[in-house]
DNA sequence: TTAGATGCAAAGGGTTTGCAACGTC
DNA sequence: GACGTTGCAAACCCTTTGCATCTAA
């Protein structure tokens, strides 16, 4: 499924698994991924898809977001805030979570990169990957 | 509340804060999180707990869980599982979670201690604390 | 043509909450 | 005695699911 991760980046296509279907909604919901820097929720993605698919239900988005998750297009975020978040971007980066509002956002500084090893044995079992989540108080919310 | 954790470590004693009461409830909770090395969620916590105190609701393990939390007791974890895993280790340290079961490790290898700065600003907010979690699947469902 | 995907609505499952009774301080 | 806490049950909220219909390949 990495493949279609590295096939997405080099040939700007995405590559779905044989059997699966392209449909509008699967699209348009994993093109308004793609084309916000929020993290947004389930119900945020389902209320900016409708405003182009009027039809659209709540079934179909978690239905897709499930799916895109399943196949590395997109990274689902567990966030305190007891909703699950999404992000269009599934290539390794660091996270900052508001403590207040639940927001999440991505952090590119360099000095959050990271520095784990891979596929590393360890007494409880074998890591395939890591994730990293910085907690605070987001701007937006200190400023109010 | 970092006071708390403090107190507690080094004097084998829990400084509650003033106008909460120590109440029986509140006590076998705490006692059973630091008893075990497992990351248990409410309900398991639920089942453990009514063995000494039958009548316990779930209502009274949330509402402790939260309290506990609250003033750093505790920490609360999210699973991919969906369920919300608490740990009576408050201290700084890195964890596993199954992909597979849901259940959360801590993980005491030195090659996975933190080495993150904190209070750190950044471009969203300032950072307060962070969490690392390494994600596989646990020697128990490997062979399985 | 046909199996995968959708829309709808109902069900599920973990967590929270209102309220009267209880128990700690 | 006052007020924080409990037990119970109902409510909540996010997410999943069954089913008939639709549609991409």
């Amino acid at each position: 499924m990495i493949i279609n991760k590295i096939m997405a980046e080099k040939n700007k296509i995405d590559i779905f698994p044989s059997g699966s279907r392209l449909t509008n909604q699967r699209r348009i919901i994993l093109d308004y991924l793609r084309g916000v820097y929020t993290h947004p929720t389930a119900e945020i993605i389902y209320k900016e898809v409708k405003k182009k698919l009027p039809q659209i239900s709540f079934g179909t988005v978690y239905r897709n977001l499930s799916f895109l998750k399943e196949h590395d297009f997109i990274l689902e975020l567990k966030s305190a805030d007891g909703c699950t978040h999404y992000d269009g971007d599934p290539s390794d980066h660091c996270h900052f979570v508001c403590m207040q509002c639940g927001r999440v956002y991505d952090l590119e500084d360099k000095r959050f990169k990271k520095r784990h090893t891979y596929c590393e044995k360890t007494a409880v079992g074998k890591i395939c990957y890591c994730r990293t989540n910085y907690y605070g108080v987001c701007k937006n919310c200190k400023n109010n």
